[in-house]
DNA sequence: ATAATATTTGCATCATATGCAAAGATGAGG
DNA sequence: CCTCATCTTTGCATATGATGCAAATATTAT
């Protein structure tokens, strides 16, 4: 029940050597500070200080309480410091989340650059493809690709997330290349789903949107599967640019269709950020956030470039 | 600045996991817990924590704040703890003030009685005849014989301040015993000045106030010496009764004229404790006090008895 | 899907803190 | 010895901040 303001004024009277002093150096009356000291004395039940108009003298009890309650006030002006530290800059322990393939490919490789930027981070990272919830694993912030759902969290966009047409320049010589989306159903194509049934490619391209009923003799619930078949020239594939997008740069893949992309759902699925929606925002996150923005850019190294752009 | 209010409510919320059950257990309304909570995460310039409906999760600052506040808070209930334990009960240090001559024969002989009762008393008796400043000298107490002069002072009469005439046995059968004022001044008289000058004593007795010049061959600034003077049989001295009371009574004094006493001057001239007049008045001080009060009792032993009474 | 509970915000109310002025008190200096 | 300057304290009016209630929004359990 005690307000901090009170233990101030009397330390800041201790100190000072009279009411009206401490009252100077803290641009308050005297009337306020001497009630305060009262009132604290009232609190503790304790005399603390002897007054005379000339001098303050401590007694037994505020010596005792001056001396435990000086160090007090250190403390706690060095722990709201110590937060306000963690703020002012890119600070601390920053937990990552996100997606497996994803976090391999484009979140790891970018970490020893930020860490050299931010020397005073450290990073933990945690790669899962299960959806969890941010605070439930500790997360400061996440990476996702797809689908968002959390509405309590702020989403920022680093990416889009493009799926593209693509099969190995050895699977294209033996089967050929389609030229139109519906020539896909005679193809090998290598189906990614979490279920049974049938299964469709829904492509927008030049003639407009095409659904095309796909199969063959491959289908999988991971991605990296249906990338690795891909690779060894099992057949036709539609896969996330940004996992394949550096192998259609190297010709280690080819793409198919090239003016063709799977039409987005309703979703926005773009590759996003993920924080909480705090008033404040602390500056390890914002730092990594932007960092991400940053190195994807507008249009990230693993799109095609327009013109043969380097890449990182 | 900060609140400690604010803080308490940021710990309380945490240990009890969400704002409303912290409002439950403290009778506040959730939220009032919540606005405190924000106004300190705005103080500190960090989100403490982050909320959802269901669970409260501190940030890394939040549980940097939170392992450092706690302990804080519980050290500051420590110290008004301290300091409360300190004046439920005498205890601690008592810094006792008085004149040397009544200090050596009654307050020094009735500390063991005091300290046996409140063994968690230390005292700390300073002996001094030079008029001293009870707070410049940190002093807690002091006793005083005769004049009162600090006003900012309480003053508790301990026992009346009387002065008689007495003399050895042997000086009386050598002289004889005066049998009226006016006889004194034929008498050696062991005199107490401290301004050289004629002295006067004023006797109040039987036959009214009497002005008597007195002289002898011994002048002294130090009732000590008359004392001794008079126990060695020179003459008629003036003393306090708390100085030869108990001589009186065992017979190495005799008393003189003893229908008269010094007439007492304008002011009191009681035997006093004086301690600061401070709203709360330490358990320590009024013990001893009391103690005092209730060991000098209304007729101090060291007064002639009425009739044969004890003495201690 | 519905119910229950959590946080947050707006608004009215209430407690507390503050400043000013005046009174009482004390020490320094003439 | 007296006067002046300064300090503490108290009363009163004001302002700042805290609180509770109700409503809106959101999330989990049944």
């Amino acid at each position: 029940m005690n307000s901090l303001n009170a233990i101030r004024l009397f330390t800041a009277s201790v100190d000072a050597g009279s009411f009206s002093e401490a009252g100077r150096q803290l641009g308050l009356a005297p009337s306020s500070v001497s009630r305060q000291v009262a009132g604290l004395e009232d609190s503790v039940g304790a005399q603390l200080l002897h007054r005379t108009t000339r001098k303050l003298s401590l007694t037994e009890a505020g010596r005792l309480y001056f001396e435990r309650v000086s160090r007090i006030l250190a403390e706690l002006d060095e722990a709201s410091a110590a937060v306000s530290h963690l703020e002012e800059a890119p600070r601390g322990a920053l937990h990552v989340n996100g997606p497996t393939a994803f976090g391999v490919r484009h979140v790891a490789p970018a970490l020893p650059d930020f860490l050299a930027r931010y020397p005073e981070v450290r990073i933990e990272l945690t790669l899962t493809d299960n959806f969890v919830d941010l605070l439930e694993v500790g997360a400061d912030v996440a990476v996702r690709v797809g689908e968002l759902e959390d509405s309590s969290l702020i989403a920022r966009r680093l990416a889009p997330n493009r799926r593209v047409l693509c099969a190995s320049p050895g699977y294209l010589a033996g089967a050929g290349a389609p030229e139109r989306p519906e020539e896909l159903a005679a193809h090998n194509c290598l189906i990614y789903t979490r279920h049974h049934g049938n299964v469709h490619w829904n492509l927008g391209g030049p003639g407009g949107l095409a659904e095309v009923r796909v199969g063959g003799n491959l289908r999988t619930n991971n991605t990296e599967a249906v990338h690795a078949a891909a690779l060894g020239g099992l057949g036709i594939a539609l896969l996330p640019s940004w996992l394949v997008g550096q192998e259609v740069q190297s010709g280690r893949l080819m793409e198919v269709l090239p003016g063709y992309r799977a039409a987005p759902g309703a979703l926005d699925t773009g590759i996003h950020a993920l924080y909480p929606a705090d008033r404040h925002l602390s500056a390890k996150v914002r730092a990594f956030v932007d960092f991400l923005v940053e190195r994807y850019g507008p249009r990230p190294y693993w799109e095609d470039p327009p013109r043969g752009r380097p890449r990182p």
